[in-house]
RNA sequence: GGGCGGUUAGCUCAGCGGUAGAGCACUACGUUGACAUCGUAGGGGUCACUGGUUCGAUCCCAGUACCGCCCACCA
């Protein structure tokens, strides 16, 4: 049998990996040694229709290179897979496909068919990133993937969802939130982008209430007055005049002098209809800043996170302007019975909380309707137009309106790109402050360690100065909140007030609760359930009098519906007076939860809680989780928070937090820039062990890595390399693996065989120490380096005279050491390059296991190591290496063969000589070594350790050429010697330095002297010929 | 406005109190019975700048400059 040339990875790859498969060899505690101990990592679910961005790659291979480690040594491993079913983007990435085959709109076909549309597209798109993901090589144990929706997993975040209202962790208001106009649903601050743009500042003039005025005057820091005027206005600067409409208020400083003689008084908003307009109270609050535009600032509660606060301090009432699409209210009440309620809450007459602000809509007709930036025009043009904007001169002294031109922070919804809103809805919240607390002191106490240290910081830093979690998404798509409503009739009349079929009577809610959970006939989908929910409503309807006692609940789809549904109902039983008829309509909240509610529960739900599975108790709490720095708070603080709250342990042992891959030109990849690099190409193209060993490689903590096609390029070259010698040892019998101790490792005299061994320990070492330290980049390069430039650019080429020679005993031992010695290249550089490994081990021998379930070695550098031959190996690579510099910058043919002699050579670099000779003068293209009283005349001098060598080939080299080469070489051991003289010659380094360093600098001293001797001999011998 | 990180060979990056490293690129030579996806030899760096600590600083400290990222409610 001989190997092909080159590793075909395209049809070795899935040929290899279905193997795996076919062999179980993924499952969680294959390969565990009996007393092995538990190693799990959970992969960060994808997006269920996503697929493999370079992203994916780089976090799936360390997992996998952490994951193959431990399986090779024993551990019981668990890689837990699975697909996160992505709420907003799922939602979106079904409706793009909806529009694009033309079915109906999301709309059209109602809820509940498009929730099952969405479970279609999940099926048909679910394979693309695990299919992606195998053929990246991720071994996790597929048979236990995991989805975020499936029904073990819902009832964790059921289970967590009411625990945590129980527990008044969770809420419900109607408070501020940052509101997505295009998605036209509530999104957290975190899933908000804060991008600066070129925005504007108007200046508007708010008249003061019946024509008064007052004087205005402005001072310097001195207390100069540089401005005094009267005026009858006060003047607001705002970047968005489409909010002026549900001003509450016109704020300032309670110390801004300017404003003191208006303050309590009322000024006019300058927008709307002329005879109508609202007028609203100037208050103080510390909010305003003095020296920051007129000092005076617009309260806008329903619209404005700062004026929001202000609004609540004050007492200010809040009027909602906009509509779910972000553009000018066209519902509710008409602008004139607003104005008039507005007036009242402005005259004190009501309180701010008695204002309906749902039906109240102080948008002028003028503008109902009207998109948002529209509205904003239209607005400006109005106020512009009548004269009330603040008048600045131009270059030309020219009075124009006062626009300032400056950039701003604008948020923008992280999936929908636009503009996101203020919007005071109601919506549920997570009271992160009662939670956070073992999350941050985990980390502090080092429960959970996070690597790279310094992202300890930004962890805290978000932890501490958390903000309410906004937990309910306007979507269909995800985890329905577990609420259902019903009107609390022991509470109203059931009277039909306005008659038209709404009622208004206090809703009740229901919660499904962890005693509802379990009254469910399936306990898995109680929640879903219609006994359960009637379960939910029983002591409620027992409650209520007869003959409402006997009311059937039905669920229904709104509370609109229910209004009507219990109208209906109760103006029935008014005919027939039959109690079987009556209905009890109940309606369950519309909204789903975030995403990130379930992806946080993450660790458990995958692990099979609330059940007490055997694999939480073996595989929980997780060793490591690696993951991405951009979704720290998203996910991995949530996570901490979620696991800590529901079991009161630590979800990992370590967060291993990972930087972004970029373009080779450091830019972030991006679809809309174009510059993606798509890891199934590459993989199409190099390899995937080629992709692999590249990301590992470039995995140095803490730094983002530039990934470019030619550093891929030169990895799969490296598994081309290694082939090459796996066929070399194939080709000349050195497959043997039956001399050996019991270790394993083989028995070896020969000093270049010992020498190997011991280089092999090193490297075992090394690659398990950097592994251990999630130093990916340092595992790479140290088998990386043994392999090429120990292995193939040195052993195996003294293995050859060996293995072609004449000394049988030596062949077979050269033999076995060599197989061996591929064989640990093979098993050091599974985790990383785990196909082209996998093929060769099995090319290489009858084995019992493969590849990934081989045994990782136990032996250590020490119990390898071999001073003698290290120090003899490096005295016959330095001679080699000398010979070869010498010969190439002499242009010495380089197939020729040339003699060598020595002026005598002490015992120990005799001795090596004599042990090594077949390998030296093959490397070294050398003849023959003889003793010679004095190197002849233009000789090339070749320094070694233990005596002068020299190449007696005056003949053929150019004698100046040889002199410069000493020259240079003199040259920069002079400057060696010199510093290390100096160090030495400074009393305080001997008196301060450790001794060993002081002694380390002697001896490397008189080394360089000696050898600055002998050059300087070899040059005086060339002074000669010359 | 706060916080964090970076600045080392032409490029991309490791490293780190005690002779500056790798890969790629470059130059010269080479079809040596594993490999031209290769081999051998070589060129190339005042480790951003300025101070400080130290016997000794690319490394530690302070400051400066430039680049990047995160967080933040100045209308």
């Amino acid at each position: 049998m001989a190997l092909d040339k080159n590793f075909e990875a395209a049809e070795a790859e899935a040929r290899i990996y279905r193997a795996w498969e076919a062999g179980k060899c993924f499952a969680a505690g294959a390969n565990a040694k009996p007393d092995g101990v538990p190693f799990s990592i959970l992969i960060p679910p994808p997006n269920v229709t996503g697929s493999l961005h370079m992203g994916h790659a780089f976090n799936n291979t360390l997992q996998d290179i952490l994951i193959r480690w431990h399986r090779m040594r024993g551990d019981d491993v668990l890689w837990q897979p699975g697909t996160d079913h992505a709420g907003i983007a799922t939602q979106m990435v079904t409706e793009r496909e909806m529009a694009l085959h033309q079915e109906p709109s999301r709309t059209a076909m109602g809820r509940e068919a498009f929730v099952a549309r969405v479970w279609e597209q999940k099926h048909k798109s679910r394979g693309t990133i695990i299919g992606q993901l195998k053929r990246l090589g991720a071994s996790c144990d597929w048979d236990r993937e995991a989805f975020t929706m499936d029904g073990g997993f819902h009832d964790a975040v059921l289970k967590s969802f009411v625990d945590f209202y129980d527990r008044g962790i969770i809420y419900r208001g109607k408070r501020l939130v940052n509101w997505d106009p295009q998605f036209e649903t509530a999104i957290s601050d975190l899933e908000v982008e804060n991008i600066e743009v070129q925005g504007h500042m108007w200046h508007f003039k708010y008249p003061l209430a019946g024509g008064e005025t007052y004087t205005y005057v402005e001072r310097d820091e001195d207390g100069h007055v540089v401005r005094e005027e009267e005026r009858d206005y006060i003047s607001i600067a705002t970047t968005r005049p489409e909010t002026m409409l549900g001003d509450g208020a016109v704020a300032v400083h309670p110390d801004d002098v300017r404003y003191a003689p208006i303050v309590g008084k009322l000024c006019e908003i300058p927008v709307g209809p002329k005879e109508n307009r609202r007028l609203i109270p100037i208050i103080t609050d510390e909010y305003p800043d003095p020296d920051f535009g007129s000092g005076a600032v617009k309260i806008t509660g329903a619209h404005d996170f700062n004026d929001y606060g202000v609004a609540q301090r004050n007492g200010i009432p809040m009027y909602i302007l906009l509509d779910t699409k972000g553009a000018m209210r066209d519902d509710g009440l008409s602008y004139a019975d607003s104005a008039e309620i507005a007036r009242a809450a402005a005259a004190g007459e009501i309180t701010a909380a008695e204002v309906d602000v749902d039906a109240v809509n102080l948008v002028p007709d003028a503008y109902r309707g009207l998109d948002r930036f529209e509205a904003r025009k239209a607005i400006v043009a109005d106020i512009t137009g009548e004269g009330l904007a603040v008048m600045m001169p131009d270059e030309e002294g020219t009075p124009q309106p006062f626009v300032e031109q400056k950039p701003i922070m604008q948020p923008f919804g992280d999936r929908s790109k636009v503009v996101i809103e203020p919007m005071l809805t109601d919506q549920w919240f997570v009271d992160t402050a009662q939670i956070v607390q073992p999350a941050i002191d985990a980390v502090r106490t080092g429960e959970t360690r996070i690597l790279p240290e310094q992202d300890q910081k930004v962890y805290f830093h978000w932890l501490e100065n958390i903000e309410p979690w906004t937990i309910s998404r306007q979507l269909w798509w995800g985890h329905r909140i577990p609420v259902w409503y019903g009107f609390d009739l022991r509470l109203q009349d059931f009277v039909d007030d306005e008659g038209d079929g709404t009622l208004d009577p206090t809703e009740m809610l229901r919660f499904l609760t962890a005693d509802n959970l379990v009254r469910g006939t399936d306990r898995h989908h109680a929640a879903m359930d219609f006994d359960g929910v009637t379960g939910l409503f029983a002591d409620v309807i027992a409650a209520l009098p007869l003959p409402l006692s006997h009311a059937q609940v039905v669920e229904v789809e709104d509370r609109h519906t229910a209004a009507h549904a219990m109208a209906r109902s109760l103006a029935q039983y008014e005919i027939d007076q039959d109690p079987t008829k009556l209905v009890y309509p109940v309606w369950r909240d519309a909204d789903v939860l975030d995403t990130w509610f379930s992806s946080g529960l993450w660790p458990l739900g995958t692990l099979g809680w609330p059940e007490d599975t055997d694999e939480l108790k073996r595989y929980f709490p997780t060793s490591v989780l690696i993951t991405g720095f951009d979704i720290i708070f998203f996910w991995v603080a949530r996570m901490m928070m979620m696991q800590y709250a529901m079991v009161g342990q630590r979800p990992f042992d370590t967060v291993y937090v990972h930087a972004l891959v970029r373009d080779e030109k450091g830019k972030k990849m991006s679809k809309s820039v174009g510059n993606v690099l798509d890891p199934l190409d590459l993989i199409d193209e190099y390899g995937a062990d080629a992709v692999r060993f590249t990301l590992a490689s470039m995995a140095a903590m803490g730094r983002d890595l530039r990934l470019s096609k030619d550093r891929i390029a030169g990895y799969r070259n490296f598994g081309t390399k290694l082939w090459n010698a796996a066929r070399f040892a194939e080709m000349n019998g050195a497959t043997r693996r039956d001399v050996g101790a019991a270790s394993g490792v083989p028995e070896a005299s020969a000093p270049v065989n010992r020498w190997i061994l011991a280089e092999t320990g090193r490297v075992r070492e090394a690659v398990d120490a950097a592994l251990t330290a999630y130093r990916f980049n340092d595992a790479s390069s140290a088998a990386y380096s043994f392999t090429w430039h120990m292995v193939c650019d040195w052993y195996v080429e003294f293995a050859k005279p060996l293995l072609q020679g004449s000394d049988a005993a030596l062949k077979t031992e050269t033999q076995a050491v060599m197989a061996w010695v591929i064989d640990q290249c093979l098993i050091l550089l599974h985790p990383t390059m785990p196909f082209i490994t996998e093929e060769l081990w099995g090319l290489l021998g009858d084995r019992e296991r493969m590849l990934v379930h081989a045994d990782w070695p136990g032996y250590t550098a020490t119990d390898l190591a071999d001073a003698e031959a290290e120090a003899e190996m490096s005295w016959v690579i330095g001679v080699i290496e000398e010979v070869r510099s010498a010969r190439a910058q002499m242009h010495v043919a380089a197939g020729l063969y040339v003699p060598m002699v020595h002026t005598g050579l002490d015992a120990e670099a005799a001795e090596a000589w004599a042990r090594n000779e077949t390998l030296i003068k093959r490397l070294a293209r050398i003849e023959s070594l003889d003793q010679v009283d004095a190197l002849p005349k233009g000789a090339v001098t070749i320094s070694a350790r233990g005596g002068t060598l020299g190449l007696p080939i005056a003949d053929i080299i150019d004698v100046s050429a040889e002199k410069a080469r000493l020259e240079k070489s003199l040259a920069k051991l002079d400057k060696e010697v010199n510093g290390l003289q100096r160090r030495l010659d400074n009393p305080k380094f001997a008196e301060s330095a450790p001794s060993e360093v002081v002694e380390e600098t002697r001896q490397n001293l008189s080394a360089r002297e000696g050898e600055a001797a002998r050059l300087r001999e070899a040059l005086a011998r060339l002074a000669e010929v010359a």
